[in-house]
DNA sequence: CCGATTGCCGTAAACGTTTCCGATCGGCGG
DNA sequence: CCGCCGATCGGAAACGTTTACGGCAATCGG
């Protein structure tokens, strides 16, 4: 069932079909009211590779996760949550979705790229990609319109889209000052990451704000994994004026701590109160249940869908680099700092 | 740049270019070489879209997951990882993948179906979804070729691929009783889910060829969530004979049940000793560590594909039902279960 | 030496759309 | 009545490939 033999059957050319479908004006509302019902009837789809063939855009957007390799645990958890709101945000908009992969090769560079033009994608979306990436350099560096959340890399044609991490950060810090906390700590991810040093960042701001005193061993860096989080913790609660509250952030890193603090006999919250980042499934499956600062995922996706129709639009002309949109964070209190729940 | 520009510069027919790339033989080694390398300099990819519109392939399948409702959330922890292994066994076997969506509106059964016509798909990886969406019903019923992973519904062509869901719970009830457990209790998923009766039923034939007694009151339901785990390990430690170990479906229902066990006083695993069934990333942080069945996510996606492949390349004639592929389990044991650990 | 075969390549017709360019027709003002 | 205009439609040319078909050498067997 193409579209000839639909023309056929309502007795009209394919141009006419093509209009009434398409909703161009200049087609009479009986006749496409006919096509419509008649079009329906006999279960007619238009052929999409046709279409992009000949218009020259397939209202498609690639998707690339998770570069090569598996590892960087640290985003995996909530990972699955953007997948799915980037996906609900995509298709609202009209827009299909195809899965880019990275190619295990070396000599692969590129291979996003090629992509690309291969199926005619009109933009990507990079979902949380360590910025060393050679496949995504060559793609970002391009004239391709790219939005990557959660991840660093700058290119002609790129925005950034992430979570207000030094806010979030700030507001686990507040949260602790209110509950009675002088002495707070953090442990940090890797600090050539983007998220991490901002959420350092926001800690240290929160820290001078309030007028804590923040001893340099206080500061204690981690990998975002369980154990770097309990081996932070037992360093940190060695410290002879050991803190009473530590600000982890990231969740594996702060469940970790409260293994280290079970381990040193102190109860959560009462001798320590933690509060992680990111709220991965396990932050409610623990007990205590972990307060966190919870990332938007769904704001995310939309966001990034809307940035990135943003460079599919825009003319060549303003191509001023893109504001990054920075999504507000929600800080979500359970049993890891807040006594009594 | 495109073929015809390709031939121009190579001093041959677009066919000759053609054929040279794609590896036909009635080509000579020299003018493929060249024609080899001036693509390359040039940095020409092939239009995918008429590629497909000629060939009538598109190399391409689909994938449908999560059928609308977030819910379930049973799945939700490997998910991504099957997501994953999926995505990279179709770009070993050099397909495409499309991520399809399930619509809102009530109207829009057939969507699936429809975006697979529209798009030349040449067939549907599902990825855990309950068999009572009717969008997918109305794909399954049609002739497209559809790999189902941990799912259950039948059609012309379709085919199953699971985890040895009936071994794995024999295996973690065996595991239990070498431990010198006699009284194992069980917490079951929702039953008209074909996952959770099969694990029913493993640990029904486990217990059966070990000889243990079942009382029916050792035999509860939850709903693959922490609560209802909960709720059945506070109901299950009730019991006036109670039972020193639980096998709980699901994950998250083992950690309730562990919790239940700490509100009763009991020590895990010393008084209680619990195996749960997934893997799922909370497994690993919690403490004790949580003994689980695990599901080899590779294996069922490599699985999959293999399995649609077979659909795909077969002939009309031989559609007797594809026979479902089961995947073996793997059970981890940690602290759970094993005291010492 | 001749007909048939083989290896290599070019011409052109598809594939299913969209869209440019006209064509037709009825109505309208002058 | 004439010319013009807007509304509605059809014809046909694209879009970038693949592939059936045919052609032209060179080779080969006898």
């Amino acid at each position: 069932m193409n579209i000839r033999e639909l023309a056929r059957r309502s007795g009209v050319s394919t141009a006419t079909v093509s209009r009434a479908l398409n909703d161009r004006a200049e087609v009479s509302e009986a006749t496409r009211a006919k096509i419509r019902r008649l079009a329906s009837e006999l279960g007619y789809a238009p052929n999409e590779p046709a279409r992009t063939l000949v218009r020259r855009r397939s209202d498609t957007i690639g998707l690339v996760w998770d570069s090569g390799q598996e590892a960087l645990g640290q985003h995996n958890p909530f990972l699955l949550g953007l997948l799915s709101a980037v996906r609900t945000a995509l298709s609202d908009a009209d827009y299909h979705l195809m899965l880019l992969t990275t190619p295990s090769a070396e000599d692969q560079d590129g291979a996003h790229l090629q992509a690309v033009q291969r199926h005619n994608l009109e933009g990507v979306i990079v979902l949380t990609t360590p910025p060393d990436d050679r496949c995504l350099r060559v793609l970002a560096d391009s004239t391709v319109p790219c939005a990557g959340i959660d991840t660093a890399f700058t290119g002609p044609r790129t925005v950034r889209v992430s979570s207000d991490n030094a806010a979030g950060a700030e507001a686990a810090v507040q949260h602790l000052y209110e509950l009675g906390h002088r002495r707070i700590a953090t442990v940090t991810g890797p600090l050539h990451l983007p998220p991490a040093a901002e959420r350092l960042a926001g800690y240290l701001r929160a820290c001078t704000r309030l007028g804590l005193s923040v001893p340099p061993e206080y500061v204690t860096e981690g990998d975002f994994f369980l154990a770097s989080g309990e081996a932070a913790g037992k360093r940190l609660l060695a410290i002879p004026d050991r803190p009473t509250a530590i600000f982890a952030a990231g969740d594996q890193m702060a469940i970790g701590a409260i293994h280290a603090a079970a381990d040193a006999g102190l109860a959560v919250p009462r001798d320590l109160a933690v509060v992680g980042f990111d709220d991965i499934d396990a932050a409610a499956l623990v007990r205590p249940a972990l307060s966190t600062v919870a990332q938007d995922q769904r704001g995310l996706g939309v966001a990034a869908v809307e940035a990135l129709r943003g460079l599919i639009d825009a003319t060549a002309v303003d191509t001023v680099q893109a504001q990054p949109r920075i999504i507000p964070t929600r800080l979500l209190i359970r049993g890891s700092s807040r006594p009594g729940v």
